[in-house]
DNA sequence: CCTTCAATAATGTATAGACAAAATGAGCGC
DNA sequence: GCGCTCATTTTGTCTATACATTATTGAAGG
């Protein structure tokens, strides 16, 4: 489900690759740590500093690290999440348009997931917090957003300040995740979200629901409901995968 | 605009991957086409192979060619969309489901490019073709699409019977893109949307918009309207941009 | 103290060779 | 004709080495 390799032989520059890759979605090498330089990893494995480039090449092509002549390879900095979906952290979307951003923390408890359900895939304790907010735009409601958090995988998630830091973004600062999947879709505004979007029932709204992994671990579920005129999504593309602009 | 890499001094190996990738970009060799094995490439270039195996290892990874032992590498398929994207192509989605796919054309003309505004963009002549068409699952409506192919860099276009085959299918196996660019919102029903998809007028949908590019001509625009209870989209990815399921 | 410049440590790229692995196809026995 | 075996071709990976490139460091000189 989660991984897409299975677990066929690995060549070793490919074992030395995931090695590095655990270390950094681990949290055990942060961004911006500088990570051994290849002659001492080739040591390590007892092998030609070649086999250690290629490892090393194909990371820093797929993001996960910067190679800089002489300083040495270091872990990047997480990308905004756009950079790679097209699906922007909405603060910086609102401040892309020159406006300003405004968070209305609606509600915020910690309560164990349903069991049976899809929310038991919640981590092992089954402690989740459970938000809903309200994202403004000079002071217009833009998104309404409720979320799931695991707090088993993230605990630190328990003492932010989700008043002043949206959710969303305070994950993307905190916690690697290897995976995601987005559901995307029109709908109808129910009453509640009429009410807190300011538009009339039943108008269209684009909604949007993320589930984000780390590894085996669900970190979180997410769904937003954006007002049809206030927000459409925008993402370029290359065959490769590669996202620009 | 198009392609991200400047004019700067690529190195060998770099070389020869821009070279087979201009061939296969350009129609030069096409799906299936077997590439001239490695030591060959080596000897025309006069390199070792291994500076050959690193352009053929990168295009494979960048899924352009498929390498088999023994076989040799090949120009690989054109992925169908949805694999790096998430936005299927329509009458695989249906299939997907299980449904009957039916394609109803509603008009097909050709006419010239209104110059100015945005589609001046398509290619010289400025020719185009403009396709509305309505996409039935088991005979009911699931999509409405509004398309413009440009003819000067698609001439086959003009002869393919797009009452049968619908123009995105045709256009994914026939042309190779370089770029694409998406919108997505959600959009109420306007009158004739709405008499199509058999909805009721203001009734939301799910609006799809997709440029495509090959090189720096623009290939075609597309808008796609789907009922909100007909079709989500739904992708996964992971941090590296990679797509899976 | 600041500037200049050279030594140096790291990545960046290439080489020539070696052996492994796999798929193909040819030859052979039945 | 059918199935088995085996040599051959081509990719898959690694090695050990070489030299280029570049940013940093630190020392020399003003």
């Amino acid at each position: 489900m989660t991984r897409g390799k299975g677990a066929e032989t690995l060549s070793l520059s490919q074992r030395i690759r995931a090695d590095i890759e655990e270390k950094i979605m681990s949290g055990a090498w942060r961004p911006g740590d500088r990570i051994p330089v290849e002659h001492e990893l080739a040591a390590q494995y007892g092998c030609a500093r070649m086999t250690v480039t290629r490892a090393t090449e194909a990371l820093a092509e797929a993001g996960l690290i910067v190679r800089r002549k002489r300083a040495g390879s270091f872990v990047a900095q997480p990308r905004i999440e756009s950079a790679v979906l097209g699906i922007p952290d909405i603060p910086a979307t609102i401040a892309e348009r020159g406006k300003a951003y405004d968070l209305r923390l609606l509600s915020a408890r910690r309560r164990v997931a349903a069991a049976g359900g899809e929310e038991d895939r919640f981590g092992g304790s089954g402690d989740v917090l459970e938000i809903d907010c309200l994202h403004l735009a000079d002071g217009i409601p833009f998104a309404f957003e409720h979320r799931l958090i695991s707090l088993a995988v993230v605990p630190a998630a328990a003492e932010a300040d989700f008043s002043r830091t949206p959710p969303g973004t305070w994950l993307l600062a905190h916690v690697p995740w290897t995976e995601a999947e987005h559901r995307i879709g029109a709908r109808a505004a129910d009453a509640r979200a009429a009410e807190l979007l300011n538009i009339a029932k039943g108008a269209p709204c684009l909604m949007l629901e993320r589930r984000t992994w780390r590894g085996d671990a669900h970190v979180t579920w997410v769904r937003q409901l954006f007002a049809a005129d206030a927000f459409d999504l925008v993402a370029r593309f290359t065959p490769k995968g590669d996202a620009a602009g």
